[in-house]
DNA sequence: AGGGGTACCTGCGGGC
DNA sequence: TGCCCGCAGGTACCCC
């Protein structure tokens, strides 16, 4: 589900919502999720104050004193919520009626509870999040983690980076933005717009773009992103996406061929085609993207 | 290397 | 209405 900018805006309330608080108890009826032990996970985290939490890439990582690190990563449709619920009988509901309608309620799968009286939540609908129990040292271990590419909003991330890392793959452009080995944080809806804002045909191999291209690729990355982060993320079509309070991101509006096959191109006017590649639809303008 | 496919899971919307 | 199909913001893994 969320991308960059949606695990960066969860991440920023976190960290205001949930520094200081600790943690009391968890609660799971999905422990497909965790990898390791659910008894042994709680043991560890229980009465742990939270001390940090940070972002890399898609990846959310709790940090709690006595060197517990939480490692969440929402996949597609996993959401972190914060609120005030109560158990009712066999699940959770939220306290606050207003909150009863945010459709992320009905797949509530893991609530810690906090000192506060809130809870964080993690609802996710297909059951595909992934929760890691992690320390320093097992950290520093990840594979998947130490695999990962630049941060596209960092200040290192310059024309002349982005040009060493296309001429590394002769992959198709979109392939390359998506792969979190080279650029952490990209997926499909963003590939998408920063593509069709830079004017880049999604098939063309990473290896060939030009140098104009590739200025106007790394423009558009730290543009779409930074904008859709204002706009606290996307909450698309399928009104998927929320914030930790509920929210829908603002994003949405902001869309110009995501999901929108058969629409005009806000540029040309040209039809916004769409087309599979890599498992993933590809949403483009035939003319803009040649 | 790079492209294609499936698996993990569940639900929704469209077509017939 | 009911059923089948394709689709979904991600990623790991297998095959060629």
């Amino acid at each position: 589900m969320p991308e960059l900018p949606e695990v960066e805006t969860i991440v920023r309330e976190l960290k205001r919502e949930l520094v200081g608080d600790i943690i009391i108890d968890v609660w799971t009826d999905s422990s497909k999720n965790l990898q390791g032990n659910f008894s042994e996970f709680k043991k560890e985290i229980k009465n742990k104050k939270i001390i940090a939490v940070k972002r890399r890439g898609k990846n959310i990582f709790l940090f709690l004193e006595e060197d517990k690190i939480i490692w969440i990563h929402l996949k597609m449709t996993g959401h972190l919520l914060i609120g005030k619920y109560k158990f009712n009988k066999k699940e959770w509901v939220p306290v606050d009626n207003d909150k009863l309608l945010d459709p992320n309620n009905r797949y509530l799968h893991w609530v810690f509870l906090l000192r506060s009286g809130r809870a964080l939540v993690l609802s996710d609908r297909r059951k595909m999040a992934k929760i890691v129990l992690l320390s320093d040292t097992s950290f520093a271990q990840q594979k998947s983690l130490k695999k990962l590419g630049i941060e596209p909003l960092s200040s290192g991330f310059t024309p002349e980076v982005l040009k060493t890392i296309l001429r590394r793959s002769k992959s198709e452009i979109k392939r390359v933005l998506m792969n979190q080995e080279y650029i952490a944080g990209i997926g499909n809806i963003y590939a998408n717009e920063i593509l069709w804002k830079a004017g880049i045909n999604p098939w063309i191999p990473s290896n060939k773009l030009q140098e104009s291209q590739i200025i106007a690729l790394h423009r558009a990355i730290k543009e779409v992103l930074s904008q859709a982060i204002a706009h606290r993320g996307t909450s698309a079509k399928d009104d998927n996406y929320r914030d930790v309070y509920g929210e829908r991101g603002k994003f949405s509006s902001y869309l110009k061929v995501y999901q929108r096959e058969g629409e005009p191109c806000p540029k040309c006017g040209t039809l916004i085609k769409r087309k599979k590649q890599a498992g993933r639809s590809t949403f483009y303008c035939p003319r803009c993207q040649k």
